[in-house]
DNA sequence: GATGCATACTCGTATAGACGAGTGGGCAAG
DNA sequence: CTTGCCCACTCGTCTATACGAGTATGCATC
């Protein structure tokens, strides 16, 4: 059990940086360093008070810090831990080419049982509802949207919540308005429909959650989300569905492939 | 001038949420009704103070919450302000296209004027060094590689960071190792030197900046950065370049366009 | 053995006070 | 008019203290 002492170093009452940061450079360090690993419990505030002869609110803005910049978790009644990676899901540009079109389950399910992790869907909610501006104007105006919501979770963690909008007149009556549509999912669906899709616009944002997102997704601090807007095409240059998704950042990589052409 | 009772509201004494996020959730919901706009200046915290009844600690709790998730950021001095959001840049998925070579302009340099922004590049470095394992392994293992950095800024403002990686084999003693590339920047001169390029991989990834990005792009708390490594890969599937970059992800939205095939 | 409680530890919330440092306006002196 | 200073206002940092609430452990009780 070394000292803190030797993980933490002492602070330089010579420097102009504030106190609070000179304690999470400290920390910071050690952790990059490995001497505080994924998961590992930091030592409590009581602990750095301690060691670094400061009052308890200047270590809290160390802490602090370290939470916002997404190194360190902090749990009600049991310390300040390393925060742990998960691991991450890959999502390749290719995910929705027909030839990936599974006719049994979900291409989430598939994949994420590959990977080994137990996948679960939730909150489905269908409706008919009045568009946002911003859908509306991506769908060519419609009155009215079907909207398709749903939570996606990996061994019981939140990692996406996406919600799907397709033309009332487009989607009213047929199996993409049940809560399962069926195999292949509803752009298999949409295709039998006579709806050949074309391609897929993407748009990516990154930022911080609202707090709404942070419950729904049950994010810790210092973790921020993907949004992502996917519009698909038929091969009329329609567009058929958009489908807005926020996941957690720290949950996902996005891969594309792009020809040089 | 309405009264800030208007347009905050007062606490909820019988409430069991913490009293700085009343007062945050207050702040929030007057900024998302417009109340406060973009560069508005929040009320000072000695004003909510007096209007809270509670402790200067409090408040500050309170808007240090705000600025965590974007919303507002502190000026020393001056006040706290509802977060300008920067005009953002869109990187279409082919804007690496052949077509798109400008023989005069670095691409970057182009479309910002275009877009009525003033573009400046800065920071270049040109070296040889080691490969990290990371950049390594996707390089195919070089022993060294040719690193090229430099930093992007628009207006004024830092943009982006982004260091490209070649195999030192491939690009010494060539245009590439030069500062300036020469037109069509050094996609043209790979494919002058043989490497026609094929396509390009990109993966993208969203999380909070460490201490040293914060510095290089100057963002203000609360803004992630997207991650971004493409890998260019040339006709005999050979990996000629690694480029690894770094973006204010509030100045960026992301475009891709897939093919349904 | 199982239950339940006391206790000691953890972080969360809040108060009150002090001083430092950056900003900008006004006023007086030149 | 310009310069320079003072002052009022802003947020930044830090101390000291108090109590609340969640967690884990061990011990006493049943």
């Amino acid at each position: 059990m070394p000292s803190l002492t030797s993980v933490l170093g002492v602070l330089d009452p010579t420097s102009d940086r504030a106190v609070f940061r000179q304690i999470a450079d400290a920390l910071r360090e050690a952790i990059d360093k490995g001497r505080f690993r994924e998961g590992d419990k930091l030592p409590s505030e009581t602990e750095l008070v301690d060691h670094f002869g400061v009052s308890r609110m200047t270590v809290r803005n160390a802490l602090s810090l370290l939470q916002q910049e997404g190194l360190a978790v902090s749990e009600h009644g049991k310390g300040v831990f390393v925060r742990p990676r998960p691991p991450v899901r890959r999502l390749a540009s290719d995910r929705f080419a027909r030839r990936h079109r599974d006719q049994g389950k979900a291409a989430f399910t598939v994949e994420a049982e590959a990977a080994g992790s137990r996948p679960e869907v939730d909150n489905l909610e269908v409706k008919e509802e009045r568009p946002s501006p911003d859908i509306s104007a991506r769908l060519g105006s419609p009155r009215k949207v079907l909207a398709r919501r749903r939570r996606y979770l990996l061994d019981g963690r939140p990692v996406e919540f996406a919600t799907s909008y397709l033309p009332l007149d487009l989607a009213r009556n047929t199996p993409i308005a049940q809560p399962n549509p069926g195999p292949g999912g509803i752009y298999a669906r949409l295709e039998e429909m006579g709806h050949r899709l074309d391609h897929f616009d993407e748009e990516i944002r990154a930022r911080m959650p609202s707090p709404a997102e942070v419950r729904t997704l049950q994010l810790a601090s210092g973790v921020p989300v993907i949004h992502l807007v996917r519009t698909a095409y038929d091969a009329e240059g329609r567009a058929v569905e958009v489908c807005d998704t926020v996941m957690a950042a720290d949950a996902y990589v996005l891969a594309y492939q792009l020809p040089a052409n």
